[in-house]
DNA sequence: CGGATGGTTGAGTAGCCTCAAAGTATGTGG
DNA sequence: CCACATACTTTGAGGCTACTCAACCATCCG
């Protein structure tokens, strides 16, 4: 029984490469279960900018996240926004048990989905726990991540807003950090890096150069950045 | 079988009455399960300003609030504080599957909590996905809470974040808005407001004199609020 | 080449914070 | 039950951080 896992031999061939099948949602299902969610299954592209999921909008689909980066925002009515979250792969998409979104949720790299009807995987988290498991600890580690940023937002000054995010960008590229010093691709913009920290862009760029000219960090052409010494930049953040 | 638990012949008698058995998580338990946990429960009673977590520590236990307040609270080195939840009747203290805390836990509002061994929990939580279920609601829930409060800390003015504390008080007090007129208790002082805020006391209280002179709110004797128009306020809130 | 998009920099301002002092609840011991 | 000490709250004056408005620069693309 258990070696039709071990042996991929029920794995449909969508699924054998896929990253959502290790670290993600799917690897709580067996070669069974996932034969039957691939019937329904759609992977798909979306690119930088697009909109997957529009405010308080009905979704029907959950997904995983097999390449690139999703922001979940919030709008107020006057347009003021805040980005709530950051999702990579193989991070799952949506919000169970809940038909109306309470964040838009918009491409910020380039996307691999693959998507699923919300009632197929919402039956199958009835039959099988281990997928509840799953998605249990995700959500928890997505309740660390929120409550460690709402420090950020309202506590820290704008020069350790931004030390924290490209502190957060840096541990999520390469979590075991073997070197001092790292060197990685800013997947958001500077708008939306105001959006997450609760700044303005002006405000950004301003702890992007300062921190430029104290040595913590190097820029190249907007996006690309080098942390010479993590430990020097963890500091700046003020955090323990 | 299910007469047992309608007739409640094998609930035992700390759990008779307790609301956690309603709408908190032992609602998915069964007599025999309630009847193993509650060997190994203890109901005790804690006050104000008792500290339940210290942040960072080992915590060997899960608890379930019955009455009162609760706030969870990060630390910075410098003393800089941030409160990230606020926790009621019937809610669940812990933070499943890691023994270290990530935040403190503070009586905000004397509380009668009923404690249990984290394996105790634990292992029923394997056994029974009833329980897990439950479990992953209330977390989803914290988190549509956290990401809301993300809005608030990030985005809106002194004013805006005063008003918004107040709607999330009177929503929790009374959360069918029978008429347009609330009264309730602050379970928070103005240092902790503050504090949940991402602000000073000295803007918290400025701005509670604001909304009291412009007649959105009346204050008596510190802690005691009345809200004439729930609407009202809510347009200061700034949110949809 | 011209427009669009995204980013940086500067000058001035507003909102919130800091520091300070006075006012008001709360609780304790005489 | 009052007197007093303590904790909490309000109010004021002034300063600083981050915002606003504006101009300029760089890159990309038709």
């Amino acid at each position: 029984m258990e070696r039709k896992d071990i042996h991929n031999s029920d794995v449909p061939i969508v699924c054998r490469a896929c990253e959502a099948r290790h670290k993600g949602i799917c690897g709580a299902l067996s070669g069974d279960e996932l034969q039957r969610l691939s019937k329904h299954t759609s992977k798909r592209v979306a690119s930088r900018k697009s909109e997957l999921i529009h405010e308080e909008d009905e979704v029907h689909t959950y997904s995983n996240i097999l390449s690139g980066a999703v922001k979940l925002t919030k709008l107020m009515p006057d347009g003021r926004q805040q980005i709530v979250g950051l999702q990579f792969a193989p991070d799952f998409l949506g919000r169970p048990f809940m038909s109306e979104s309470n964040f838009g949720a918009e491409v910020a790299v380039d996307v691999r989905l693959c998507s699923f009807p919300k009632d197929v995987l919402e039956s199958m988290l009835v039959e099988n726990p281990g997928l509840e498991n799953r998605l249990l600890r995700q959500v928890l580690k997505e309740l660390d991540e929120a409550r460690q940023w709402m420090l950020v937002l309202g506590r820290m000054t704008a020069k350790e807003k931004v030390a924290s995010f490209l502190g957060l960008i840096s541990d999520h590229i390469d979590p075991e950090h073997e070197g001092d010093s790292v060197t990685f691709e800013l997947p958001l913009s500077r708008a939306e890096i105001a959006d997450y920290l609760g700044l303005t862009i002006e405000t950004v760029s301003r702890q992007f150069t300062a921190l430029r000219k104290e040595g913590l960090i190097e820029i190249e052409g907007n996006r690309h950045i080098v942390v010479p010494d993590r430990e020097a930049l963890k500091d700046a953040t003020g955090s323990p």
